[in-house]
RNA sequence: UGAGUCGGGCAGAUGUUCGCACGCUUGCGUGAGGAAAGUCCGGGCUGCACAGAGCAAAGGUGCCGGAUAACGUCCGGUGGAGGCGACUCUAAGGAUAGUGCAACAGAAAUAAACCGCCCGUUUUUAACGGGUAAGGGUGGAAAGGUAAGGUAAGAGCUUACCGCGCCUUUGGUAACAAAGGCGGCUCUGUAAACCCCACCUGCAGCAAGGUCAUUGGGACAUAUGGGCUGCUCGUCCGUUCCAUAAAUCGACCGCUAAAGCCCCUCGGCAACGACGGGCUCAGACAGAUGAACGUCAAAUACAGAACCCGGCUUAUAACCCGGCUCAAUUA
RNA sequence: GGCGACAUAGCCAAGUGGCUAAGGCGUGGGACUGCAACUCCCUGAUCCCCGGUUCGAGUCCGGGUGUCGCCU
C-alpha cells in the first residue's frame, strides 16, 4: 500500500455514511466522503448476513486484493467504504475485482 | 459374490512472481483446525484486602475394579435389553426408611368378586345365602408360571421343573457367579416425583486482574462499618463524598515453553505409565494465510485461533486401509 | 471472547406428568339490524427441532436451532 490507509474506528465509518455519496451494484456498495488529505482510507464491511466467518474473511480478502492491484490508478484524498452485499459470497476474484472497479469508475476515481 | 458389523488414516502437495502479520540476526524464520464450533463437564491461572475452617442451603455424580492433575471422560469386567451372529445399547444404588402420584377403562389399582364355576334353600328357570379364583372382559400393570395330582368347584392345597426370597459353602480384589439347603409366595409400577444413602463442589471469570498519569477540601469512625448467597468462627483495614488534572478513539503487562510434540525400548489384556533421545511449533487488537500462472487423473466437504490445556457433543465431500460375522457358490 | 434468559394459534399469553391444550385481541362465517356499529354463536395449534425416562411428555432429562439481553 502506497498511500493508503485503512479505517478501523466505528465513527469515522459514520462519519462516511452520514455525509459520503453512496452507489451500488449487485455485488457491492460504496460510499466515498472527501477528506481533504494526501492519503486515501478504505474500509471494508461484511456483515453476519453474507455468511459464515470464513466466507467473511474470504470476501474481505479479495476486496482488499482488488483494490491493491488498482490503487495506483486511484485518486488520492477520499474516504472510501466498501459494503458486501449476500450476493459476493462464493463469487470468484475475476468478478470480485470487476464490480468493485466497476464502482470505483462510476464515482470518477479511476484515473 | 452378496449382506452386515466394528474400527483406522487423510483433511491436498509442490514451483515461480506480487502481497499480509509477528519476531529478530534486516533478509531470513514462522504463520489456523480435526473439529479452531457448541460452551456441556474437568483443571491451570487471576481476583474476591495474606491465607482459611465448619454447618446449612443449592447443585452434581451414582454396578465393580483400574487409568488420570482432574472429570459427568477413558480402559477392563459384572448384570440387564436387542440381534441367527459379528456386535450394539445401558443415569444400572435404595420402592422392606417415609411421603406423593397412577387419568380413562374396569367388579376391583393395594385390595376382591361383575360375568362365570360349584353347593344349599326357596321355588321355577329365576331369587337368596355360602364357597371359589381355573376361564371371560378392562388396563401399561390384576397378586408367581407350566404340567400332574387333588376337589362339590377350585386354590402352593400337594409334588416336579422354572422363577422369587433367605442361609451356607466355593471361586473372584469386587460387582457377581456356581452348587447345596430351607421357605412356601407374602410384597404392582414410578426415585430423568419429593426423598434416603455414599461421594464431590466457596464464588466469579483474561471484557479476570495488574502497572503508568494532578492536587485540594469535607463527612463518618476505633470497631461502628465494610470485604461476592445464609449462619457460626477466624482474619484483614480505613470507608465515603465533592471539586480539579488526565483519559473517555488511552498505553503497556497478562500473551504463550506447555499436565507440549515426535521417536525407540520396557511394564501393563487395555486406558496408561517409566527410562532415554530429539524438536521449539500463530499471538492479532476492527483483528494477519490472499491473487495470478503451472504440475500431480481431480482438488470440491465441514469450516477460521483471541488466556491455555484434558475430554464430551455437534457439522463434515472425496479417497484409501484393516479385523470380524452371516448366507450362497466353487475348490 | 465470556455470562445469562426465552421459544405455546396471525398477535399477547395461561398451563400440578393424564379428558378434545385455558383466556383476550384479530381473521373468516352466521345471528341480530332497513344498513352498520355494539353484542351473541361457531371457527383455528408441527406446544421451535431430534432423541430418551415413563403406561402416558407442552411439562422431566440430554443434544441441536433460532431470538434477545448483560459484561469493555
Amino acid at each position: 500500500m502506497i498511500f493508503t490507509q485503512s479505517l478501523k474506528k466505528n465513527h469515522k465509518f459514520r462519519y462516511v455514511y452520514n455525509r459520503g455519496r453512496s452507489i451500488a451494484n449487485r455485488n457491492l456498495v460504496m460510499y466515498v466522503y472527501r477528506n481533504g488529505k494526501d492519503i486515501n482510507r478504505i474500509g471494508y464491511s461484511v456483515s453476519k448476513k453474507v455468511g459464515n466467518s470464513v466466507v467473511r474473511s474470504r470476501v474481505t480478502r479479495l476486496l482488499r486484493e482488488s483494490y491493491r492491484l488498482t490503487e495506483e490508478k486511484v485518486s488520492r484524498g477520499y474516504d472510501i467504504v466498501v459494503i458486501a452485499r449476500a450476493s459476493i459470497c462464493g463469487l470468484p476474484f475475476a468478478e470480485v475485482d470487476k464490480s468493485l472497479k466497476h464502482l470505483l469508475r462510476k464515482q470518477n476515481l479511476l484515473k
